[in-house]
DNA sequence: CAGTGGTCTAGACCACCGA
DNA sequence: CGGTGGTCTAGACCACTGA
């Protein structure tokens, strides 16, 4: 039972702010040394903590202008969750368009995976079918699932179609903020709705992906099903850093 | 054309130092007092360089025992660059088999990649063929190029079968430490050899993952094109880091 | 110009490790 | 016990930003 670091602590009590939307996204944060005097540290242990959001994506420092509390709309960020690319590399920017939304009991794996109670009327989730494409070109078709708890009147207005990606959609519209995603990734053949969306033969081999993302708390609130045709694209993974 | 920071500076002598094998992977750094002396920096500006060296998994520090240099092999790195696992998440220690090691010239695309010269002979390469199993299943098998420059013996050698990464023989038998990959990944018929070894049908789909694998200062060192059956194993994402 | 974050230092105390 | 890295502080100077 060892004492937590201080800035660890601080860190934690940060966190805790942006929970409890103290600041929202996009806010600027109070200078460091207001924050080192408001948590009652020496002003590096407050940048260590600082340090650490930022490396985490959570927060972002401009020299000169202030620390800010990342959107996940802005330029860096849109494609840091989106990970198809064309075949040679090159990024472009996807379009998205909303096939069906619909509220629905949570059968008990998809509860299990937002860790929603498994009651015995169960609990609702949102499920939406989508639509995404690039360069005018159907690429993917993704099932989600979120729970209805967290996303209040979404049944009435949906997700406008668009290019901005839906985790900045749910930030901005729910407050919602996505830090982590777990993808697996496997290949299917096609089949029926999506191979038509897709415009490929039934049997044609998919890239399949099954993603749970996480909020702050290590919290599941969406979990994602995409099949893409990848004839002309590629999901792209970079691992490790250049030196 | 503005100054470089100190720490940084110090960060590229460290790697300098790495490169030219001043210290070898699994060996023991100087101690902090040390270093900070021989850089001619205080000592938390040295413990700045090095704590972006850790943070790129390049060192490794153990309170009370030293500064290391990280070995591939080592328990924690075992995993991090496969990321083929359990369907279920749970991972499991691969075991690899060589079924075929040649010295070729390199096609064009290869050199292209590897960043060889397209001399009128051409580079050559070593091809490799390499089978994948889990639990004793096939699941994958590799298709492996390098340049013969950097692995000079390699024909006669070979590499033994065993569950070690190939990246961590690469270190240990050649100096080359492999520290960032970028996988391209895709969906694809099964086809002739590949569905024998794998024991699949021809059709079936399979995930194909095309990576290119570096080293210090952004040199590739190798290309693999690796096709998977995914029927009980998926490729593992992780995106972010919880807070 | 004043205010911000970025870099850099010196120095203290602590926790951990192995002899 | 002495040596290691881990944490924490105070304080200085610099570079960038916007008014």
């Amino acid at each position: 039972m060892t004492r937590l670091p201080l800035y660890k602590e601080v860190k934690n009590r940060i966190v805790e702010g942006l929970i409890a939307g103290e600041w929202r996204p996009g806010d600027v944060m109070p200078s460091e040394p207001r924050l080192a005097k408001h948590y009652g540290v020496g002003i590096n242990t407050l940048r260590a903590a600082l340090s650490e959001l930022v490396a985490a994506n959570i927060l972002l420092r401009r020299q000169g202008k202030g620390t800010f509390v990342s959107l996940h709309a802005s330029a860096q960020n849109i494609y840091s969750f989106f990970n198809l690319v064309r075949a040679d590399g090159i990024r472009e920017l996807p379009a998205r368009r909303m096939l069906s939304l619909r509220k629905v009991a949570a059968d008990n794996r998809t509860a299990d995976l937002l860790q929603l109670p498994r009651t015995r009327t169960g609990s609702t989730v949102f499920r939406m079918k989508i639509q995404i494409t690039l360069s005018g070109t159907p690429v993917a078709v993704s099932e989600i699932a979120v729970p209805t708890a967290l996303f209040p009147g979404l049944e009435r207005r949906g997700f406008e179609d668009g290019s901005v990606s839906l985790y900045g959609l749910y930030q901005e519209s729910y407050g919602v903020t996505i830090i982590r995603t777990r993808d697996m990734l496997g290949a299917v053949k096609a089949q029926g709705a999506d191979a038509q969306v897709l415009a490929v033969r039934t049997g044609e081999p998919l890239l399949e992906i099954t993603r749970v993302a996480y909020t702050f708390n290590a919290r599941p609130v969406e979990i994602r099903t995409t099949r893409a045709h990848t004839g002309n694209y590629r999901y792209l993974v970079e691992h490790g850093s250049s030196v």
